[in-house]
DNA sequence: GCTCTGTATTGACGTTCATCGATATTCCGA
DNA sequence: TCGGAATATCGATGAACGTCAATACAGAGC
């Protein structure tokens, strides 16, 4: 399904999970369907949590919004692994994406992923 | 706490958790505050689980934004106490409001609820 | 090669959560 | 007043989650 095959690798990466696709309408205008719910129920655990709030709002709120971990453990003040195991989470999810320099990895905010996963529940 | 004294019953349960004030701005804008963050989780959490999104979609897609529970415990194919578990859950929210009439409860749509819960997500 | 530094993974622990059956509560009608 | 129907609460159980210490992995520099 998804198709990666002629993307330069780093465009590859930063595009990888960058199809945000609206699960679904707004919530007010018909019944979501079982399969939907699951499918945002799943986006909206990805953010439901304070620690992974704090961090996407780091990495949104930086310059290209884009942050090293390194940045990132003092802020939340949880340990390493902690914060690793969260931005993992959030990658998953489809709202940060990751690329390596040297011995730093540095998490992307994927544009659009947070309006899309807001979508359902906007009515105006 | 509650005060309800004054007011006619019904318009004191429609308007008792009507105040659904943003927790915080865009999260994009400006790194949100572990307390903001806090609140905003709470907030998501409510949402974040298939049957409650199908339920407040139920609720918020009926005539008047408006559902009995005995509408509600067949479409999501749960026991009743667990549905009455999850209504809770909402009301305590602030998404949802309670009014009985006889026997039976119906939920509503706390109106705005839903827009202010995911405004801080949104960048345009 | 080796060491150091930054990050990811593993394993474990305590907490929270979703779910149900059983029971309590509330209200209507006979 | 009693019985029944609709809903809420209680108690228990198994699964998922957040957290950390310990460890593994990867890249840079010597």
């Amino acid at each position: 399904m998804t198709d990666l095959t002629l993307v330069p690798r780093d465009e590859a990466i930063d595009t990888a999970a960058a199809a945000p696709a609206a699960c679904c309408g707004p919530l007010t205008r018909e019944t979501i369907s079982a399969d939907d719910a699951e499918v945002f129920a799943r986006r909206l655990k990805a953010l439901a949590d304070p620690a992974r709030l704090r961090l996407v709002s780091i990495v949104a709120a930086s310059d290209g919004q884009e942050a090293c971990v390194c940045d990132l453990i003092e802020p939340v003040g949880l340990s390493q692994p902690t914060v690793s195991h969260h931005l993992k989470i959030l990658m998953d999810a489809g709202f940060l994406t990751r690329s390596k320099r040297g011995t730093w990895a540095y998490y992307k905010l994927v544009p659009g992923s947070l309006d899309a996963a807001a979508a359902p529940l906007v009515t105006v």
